[in-house]
DNA sequence: TCCTTTCATTCCATAATACGGAATGATGTT
DNA sequence: AACATCATTCCGTATTATGGAATGAAAGGA
């Protein structure tokens, strides 16, 4: 576990930074981090030079800079299953007319690294590099499937099942069952359970080796996306798009169970 | 100048992976960098602990992880001046059914931080987080009518002026005539200065203080980037989002000189 | 205007921390 | 099986990061 204590220390106060929407002052920092105001100090000159952390002009307070973006840029380049998935988004949201999501799991969560919105809808990155919880989202469930039994109870301690609304899955119990289901069903639907008015409908991603290592999904408000219009129309062509990525990847089962 | 090596090296090894698509294994870091292979290994690790950096599944490469993606789409969600151009944005692409980039600044190269598609061209993301250089894309030279003579020079010397065709500005002679053009039109033009077959139209953002704080563009082919349309139709309406924009930083002049 | 407070910044002596060389372990190649 | 090429661990050394104190700058109050 030999780790290099002033790179943590740096990654801390990045972390923290991104938390904060306005920026923090050397103090705040100090304070909040237990640190001496001259080694903060010290770390965010070096992360400025480089441009990971810049200065409000107005307030002088220290803020994220342009290179992380720099950074995050670069990472979708080199994901591939962005560049896999891409077609079949595209294909996917013409189909659905609806917003459609790409996503990869990341220490319990879900991160969004793609979208590709309906129309003319041109609300841009406004969820990509976005994390969510796996309980109560359409693609967190559908990620889920490549859990072991002990996962989710690792899953359950670490993280804990909030309540967004009053369909949100609270418990254990709960939780098995619907992964039950969605093994079954070979897709996940979020009935509103993060967000009342928001209906979703996901399926895993498979690779070559049968793991889980994606998900997608089309989400809309209920009033267009009614339960009827899922089932007969939208579960087809998502089931149709999942699978064909998951064959570009190298699965080979047919996803019927 | 006081900076703290071992941060500064692991933000080397961030900046390096990023131009590695593969990823790279520790003995070439450790050639490339010039650092002991124990060295390389701790920082790598620290990175690690944390999802800044991932190793590679197949080749256990190590490229950089998923956290980079979240640090960046907190940055986003920080920039004030992409929340105040959306709105405009759209309006622009919709008016010139071209695709709409918004650029700002950042060390001698303009990142691109938005970008709005007409119609459903639904390539998305191939372009926020890239940088290009000034004097060769029309976001550049809009970008660079806020910098000094002095820092003209400064530019020369450290990033020169590749030729990528035919059009492209070579030299600072070229360069101070065209700076000299924009600021008297009010909007750059780039004649296929980067990519043949592209024209671009570019018009800079100003703030409270009159300080260039981005440049919007509107770019295509040529076939539909006449000469005539981009003078006609588009000269009027990228000016006249990109004074929409200045005025809500807080810009009170009008933008004709 | 001056005083007070609250920041940020610089300086410096201390030792804790990061360092790299060498040894070991793991993998894969001929 | 021996070799080559990686990654990983260990450990003594001194370089490097540290935090306290002193200084400087800026903002707010009387």
């Amino acid at each position: 576990m030999a780790q290099v204590q002033s790179v943590e220390r740096s990654l801390s106060i990045l972390e923290y930074l991104a938390d904060e929407p306005n920026g923090a002052s050397i103090a705040q920092l100090s304070a909040e981090m237990g640190l001496a105001k001259s080694t903060i100090h010290r770390l965010l000159q070096t992360l400025m030079v480089r441009g990971y952390i810049q200065q409000d002009e107005q307030t002088g307070y220290y803020q994220l800079g342009v290179q992380c973006l720099t950074l995050a840029s670069h990472f979708l380049g080199q994901l591939d299953i962005r560049s896999v998935a891409k077609e079949n988004l595209k294909q996917l949201s013409q189909d659905a007319e609806e917003v459609v999501h790409l996503c990869i799991l990341d220490q319990d969560e879900a991160v969004y690294i793609d979208k590709v919105e309906s129309k003319q809808t041109l609300r841009m990155y406004s969820q990509v590099g976005k994390r969510a919880m796996l309980h109560c989202t359409g693609v967190g469930k559908a990620l889920l499937i490549g859990y072991e039994a002990s996962q989710w109870e690792q899953l359950a301690e670490n993280k804990g099942f909030p309540k967004f609304t009053d369909t949100t899955i609270t418990n254990l119990e709960q939780l098995k069952e619907e992964i039950g289901n969605i093994q079954a069903q070979g897709y996940a639907i979020d009935e509103q359970e993060h967000e009342k008015g928001i209906r979703c409908i996901a399926a895993p991603i498979l690779d070559a080796e049968g793991k889980v290592v994606a998900a997608i999904s089309i989400a809309g408000p209920i009033e267009r996306m009614t339960k009827s219009r899922v089932q007969t129309d939208l579960v087809p062509v998502i089931r149709k798009q999942s699978q064909l990525i998951s064959q570009k990847l190298g699965y080979r089962k047919g996803v019927e169970k």
